[in-house]
DNA sequence: CGAGCTGGTCAACAGTGTGTCGACTGAATC
DNA sequence: GATTCAGTCGACACACTGTTGACCAGCTCG
């Protein structure tokens, strides 16, 4: 588990907790799932949550700071699903290299796909909470690490060519994968198929590391 | 001009428009866009839009169906703007297309850069305001039509590989553009130097299109 | 046993924001 | 001088958030 997002009350004691007391958190947690899985984010209150739980709102707020809480606690927990899975893939040492690159974004979309309803709020609420934010950058700078690093040994190589700074490189292609993860969940532009999408966002980053068609 | 958008009240003539009426409807954008470059659009308003222009909050819902229909309107404008550039960037014949297709991006950036209080404001609101997204995605298809076109071309003419639908790769280059385009009026990522953005893109862009290094 | 602590619960309150209603005004217009 | 109508706003109804304070049940320790 993650370190408790700051949000959380710090009152209870994260370290004895009444079975009871999890039962209601979890009942929340799984509540705000369901209810995102119907409508937006914002479309919920947090009486919604606390209906949805079997208590009332003042008893909420006993568990959880705000509604943001909450979808930050589910957010983390897929925030740690993607990290896990990145660090695995591309960690494995592979014979291609390229498709261990391509099977990477596959996980990516798979693992916020499984969640994309939570995926869809934290996106929705990233622009004016700076907490989710900084749980979305998380993973978003492991990617850049390891991609400007792939970029570097490519050139090295001499596979890749030189051109603009690698890490700028990498930020832009995982930002389009940003994007293309919240447009694709969130059904916009429904012409590029959900498969396709994972092959489409590959294409470009290899282009851009080793060049087209190869 | 484009047409009005539709949260605006139908109320008023827009053929007819008394002076002093247009002169608080100015006003009420003109506040807006000000107070945007100060704070986040959630932090703002009905009654700080209203006071800003000098008016009470009910008087405001005379001229504004709501603060969402003044971000409208305001982005309306930025959205027309964008559109203009593009078409008259891309419309014109020159030597070098790849150069040509390197300012268009440029253009692209000034125009919205020029107005990135609204833009920011525009992003955040998007996922819970399908007007604004609709206004935003209008741009999106054009240029999704153009640079599409432009894949298929090169590739009848040998230039670019064959691969993914022409069409699904313009898609995802956009939308990297414009994620980058709001990360970079956010502040986020400082480490990518905002001169450097567009080059950064081009690159991807053209590397996707043409192939690396020329 | 019973006094007291503690996790848990909620009715009621206070605050902030939105959008509407109805009465009013003052400058055309007839 | 009456009528109309764009423009204006005080006051209201409503929705939602977050807090307070009283209360209860179970445990624990003298």
């Amino acid at each position: 588990m993650s370190p408790t997002p700051s949000t959380e009350r710090p009152v209870r004691g994260r370290r004895a907790p009444r079975v009871s007391g999890d039962d209601r958190e979890r009942a929340i947690l799984a509540t705000a799932e369901r209810l995102l899985e119907q409508r937006p984010y914002h479309e919920i209150s947090t009486d919604d949550l606390a209906r949805g739980a079997g208590i009332s709102r003042p008893t909420f707020y006993f568990y959880f700071a705000s509604k943001d809480a909450v979808l930050l606690a589910l957010f983390d927990r897929i925030i740690e699903q993607a990290e896990a899975g990145r660090v695995e893939v591309l960690g494995r040492d592979r014979d291609d290299p390229a498709a261990r690159w391509r099977e990477a974004i596959g996980v990516f979309y798979e693992t916020f796909g499984a969640h994309r309803a939570v995926t869809l709020a934290a996106a929705e609420v990233q622009l004016s909470n700076s907490e989710v934010r900084e749980l979305w950058s998380k993973v978003m700078e492991g990617w850049a690490s390891d991609t400007a690093a792939l970029i570097e040994a490519e050139r090295e190589r001499g596979a890749a060519p030189p051109g603009a700074p690698a890490r700028d490189l990498a930020i832009a292609l995982i930002r389009m994968n940003e994007r293309m993860l919240h447009a694709t969940f969130a059904g916009e532009s429904p012409s590029v198929s959900e498969q396709d999408v994972v092959e489409v966002l590959a294409t470009i980053w290899l282009s851009t590391i080793y060049g087209p068609a190869r």
